[in-house]
DNA sequence: CAATAGATGTCCT
DNA sequence: GGACATCTATTGG
């Protein structure tokens, strides 16, 4: 399977809501110390913007954790949440402004061995179906956070194959209770390796029935 | 299948 | 002190 090259810094240059729904359908890789690649097609993702209140770029200027998310673009912004788990973003915009996409879910195409052992499970499905999952089957924690995808070798990200528009669905945030909420949310349609959601989040109804957990 | 509790860092009021 | 871009295990129908 022909995975392409390394998407180049302009398009992670332009707003998250643009960047977005052209992130579908490409491939982040992680090449391991010992050589091992893991490889995964992204179908489910979030933009960020500041003055978002959804976002952790909401007030318009860094914190200590933030602070990658205000650098430049096509860096990873990794942070720690809910005291225990790690989401993976790629920054977007130029520096200065804090923007950002968050790497919801993940095809699994290599090293599926790794990843099921990184996870503690075995379900191909549960692997990549999450924020927090996708960021433990990569292998990825604080370490990463800040990590160049254009000069990095260990974490890229290939231009694989874009979706056509009509394969694109759109829904409102996960676990996000923000009033005036955007459909910022963008994932394959039919995809089974989209995340479950909340169970009360409005998008139930566009989710494939094939794509949940047992 | 749905609902809920628990884990507990970081930022905010 | 409380909310949070989450996940897992467990309980109940």
């Amino acid at each position: 399977m022909r995975l392409g090259r390394r998407l180049p810094r302009s398009f992670f240059a332009r707003p998250s809501t643009v960047v977005a729904p052209e992130l579908l359908g490409r491939v982040l890789v992680r090449t391991l110390a010992d050589g091992t690649r893991l490889a995964g097609r992204l179908v489910e993702v979030e933009a960020y913007q500041q003055g978002d209140p959804a976002s952790h770029s909401f007030r318009g200027r860094p914190t200590p954790r933030t602070e990658v998310m205000f650098g430049p673009p096509g860096r990873l912004y990794v942070y720690f949440t809910y005291g225990q788990h790690f989401c993976s973003n790629v920054v977007t915009g130029p520096k200065g402004v804090g923007s950002a996409v968050l790497l919801r879910a993940a095809e699994p195409l290599e090293g599926l061995e790794v990843m099921a052992k990184n996870r503690g499970l075995e379900d191909v499905r549960l692997l990549c179906s999450g924020p927090a999952r996708l960021t433990q089957a990569f292998g990825i924690a604080r370490a990463e956070n800040g990590t160049d995808l254009l000069r990095d070798p260990s974490l890229i990200l290939l231009s694989g194959a874009m979706l056509a528009p009509e394969a694109i669905a759109v829904s409102t945030r996960v676990g996000v209770n923000v009033g005036g909420e955007r459909p910022w949310r963008f994932f394959e349609r039919g995809s089974a390796f989209v995340s479950p959601g909340r169970p009360w989040t409005p998008e139930r109804a566009e989710r494939p029935t094939g794509s949940r957990r047992s």
